[in-house]
DNA sequence: CTGAAAGCGCTTACAG
DNA sequence: CTGAAAGCGCTTACAG
């Protein structure tokens, strides 16, 4: 009589396997719930096409019922992306890249998308030492303001080969995405509505002195140029922050040393609010003797005294209409064009 | 004679190991570089002191030779950790939350961590929801705006066993942990100022009504009622969201329904500054009629007409205490306090 | 359309 | 003070 041979046996002391969970419910847990595979189960959840419809609906369910959340750092690791997308502005105490934040993330959050924010402080240095530490978290996608910006950075964008999207600005160059408007134009058209009121003599007043605002500045002179009024004399420009502050002195330094100007374009509504206050101040009556414009339609500008003619500029919308551009290059599709320019609104108040 | 037995022939056409490899620099490599194992490599890079000096250095020159970055969603999957905190805030058009979100930056930016902003609008629901969709992302830390949330927020912070600080209120409560100022005694304060002017019927006007206006209202009832001038007709309470236009109105409304009064205190700096341009419009002297205070000097308030009376509140310290409470709290350490109380100051200037 | 195996790049838990 | 093994929770790359 034969035996069968002994099954070989498992090591007397199999220490017990070393477990480190979390008691998190996985991928795993909701597979076997559902009774697939969890490639399956993962395919199910990332909406890829090729399952079944009734495997999709187990899954579904297992998931509910479990209350399972995804681990986005399992999922970054496995697939190199995450659903973070980076977004660098210059800086928020200028309400209009808080704006632009805001339909940014009202358009990416409901689509699954967490907004990283970052604050270059108008710092190119700055801005690179974000992308680096954004980027070593694979964000899947990046939204920029603007082009001016460090070689380095520009290599590091395009190295990443991560969609990436302009704000602010626009451009034609090939396989550069953007939304935008013109600055230029803005700038111009600001400047020709004070033309058209009369003015002769228009100032213009800037700070910071980043692209954008020396874009406008280009545009200002554009139209002083064709009405062949220009003098670049009439151009006080400081790099400093721009604030309310900082405006109503830059008003004060101006009527000092220009004393024929009959009109002043601020480059944005916080200097333009500032300088209201300060030709109050002077007794300088706004708009009899001076026509006062800003930039941007801030918020308190139609407050003032008196109401401030400026630019309005849409952030919302480029916010919104960038976010979705992205959205559609996250997917792998492809936009319906590469460079949006949307429009702006001189806005007429009693100022000017 | 015999054969040795043919050895198990590995199978014929062993199939090349499958790599995903992304060509990156791992921790790996830096190891062999360094001739160490990984695991020394990985305790070396996060400053563990259990590793020789010499090996130390030797980890060191490999990362700097290979440029190696370390990848933080491997890191956030094998730890259950990251290195992103996680900053809630109610709303970026206060600028007083640009502020706090700036002094948070500049104190976890250099020490290795990255801010992830939310933005509640006010909304303990949208708390809620962002709260469960940042804690997925494993954040080292948490901190939060005041106490006032939803049963299920408060459970999901208890039950992350995540270091949590709340900034901008204060309690005594044991185990919170929490860096701001009394909003009440700082409504007491600016109150008593307008007492000390000699003011008897001074109004409270407020928008928003979040915990922190309330508190200030309650300081401002406090103080007038051991004055003995306590009137709850001088309240004028809007739900609506704060903004220099609606403080112009309510200045307007104010001035309609309550004759008498001799000063008004506004719970926040922009609805102060749009209740004075309304006072400007309206004809009504300032300080000389009615005397204007406000509450956090914002930007643009010493440049007012007058220049706004308001309080100095110190938003920069709480986020920069805060965060380094954090720190702490996150390198498990015990922060000297569990609860930081900080000073505020009256700013007197020419409106009351 | 579905799945078994391997791997992403780290750190934990043991062991010495 | 140092290391070999296993695991974190997913997705990719093959294969059928």
């Amino acid at each position: 009589m034969s035996f069968p041979a002994a099954p070989p046996s498992s090591p007397p002391d199999a220490p017990a396997r070393r477990r480190r969970s979390s008691g998190r419910v996985t991928l795993q847990d909701v597979a076997a719930a559902a009774g697939v595979s969890p490639i399956t189960a993962s395919r199910a959840l990332r909406g890829l096409s090729s399952v079944a419809p009734e495997l999709v609906a187990r899954v579904n369910e297992a998931v509910a019922q479990l209350g399972y959340v995804p681990d986005p750092a399992a999922r970054a690791l496995a697939s190199s992306r995450s659903t973070q997308v980076a977004v660098l502005v210059p800086m928020l105490s200028n309400t209009l890249f808080v704006d632009l934040l805001e339909a940014v993330h009202r358009t990416l959050f409901p689509a699954g998308y967490q907004t990283l924010i970052g604050v270059t402080h108008y710092d190119p240095q700055e801005e690179e030492q974000l992308l680096r530490s954004y980027l070593t978290h694979r964000p899947a996608g990046l939204l920029v303001t603007g082009f001016d910006r460090t070689e380095a950075s520009r290599q590091l964008i395009a190295a990443s080969g991560l969609p990436c999207v302009h704000l602010m600005e626009t451009t034609d160059a090939p396989g550069v995405y953007c939304v935008g408007f013109s600055q230029n134009e803005a700038g111009a058209a600001i400047t020709d509505h004070l033309l058209a009121r009369g003015r002769k003599r228009i100032a213009f007043v800037a700070a910071q002195l980043d692209p954008r605002t020396l874009q406008r500045a280009e545009g200002y002179r554009r139209a002083l140029r064709t009405a062949g009024l220009y003098d670049a004399r009439l151009e006080l420009l400081s790099p400093e922050r721009s604030s309310i502050a900082l405006g109503a002195q830059l008003l004060d330094e101006l009527l000092k040393t220009r004393k024929d100007i009959d009109a002043v374009f601020f480059c944005n509504d916080d200097l333009a609010q500032g300088g209201l206050l300060a030709a109050h101040r002077l007794g300088v009556k706004v708009p009899e003797q001076l026509s006062v414009a800003g930039f941007n339609d801030l918020a308190g500008s139609d407050q003032m005294l008196p109401p401030l003619t400026t630019v309005h500029t849409p952030r919302f919308e480029v916010g919104e209409a960038g976010a979705n551009m992205l959205l559609k290059l996250m997917r792998g599709e492809t936009p319906p064009a590469s460079s949006v320019r949307l429009g702006y609104d001189v806005v007429v108040r009693a100022s000017s």
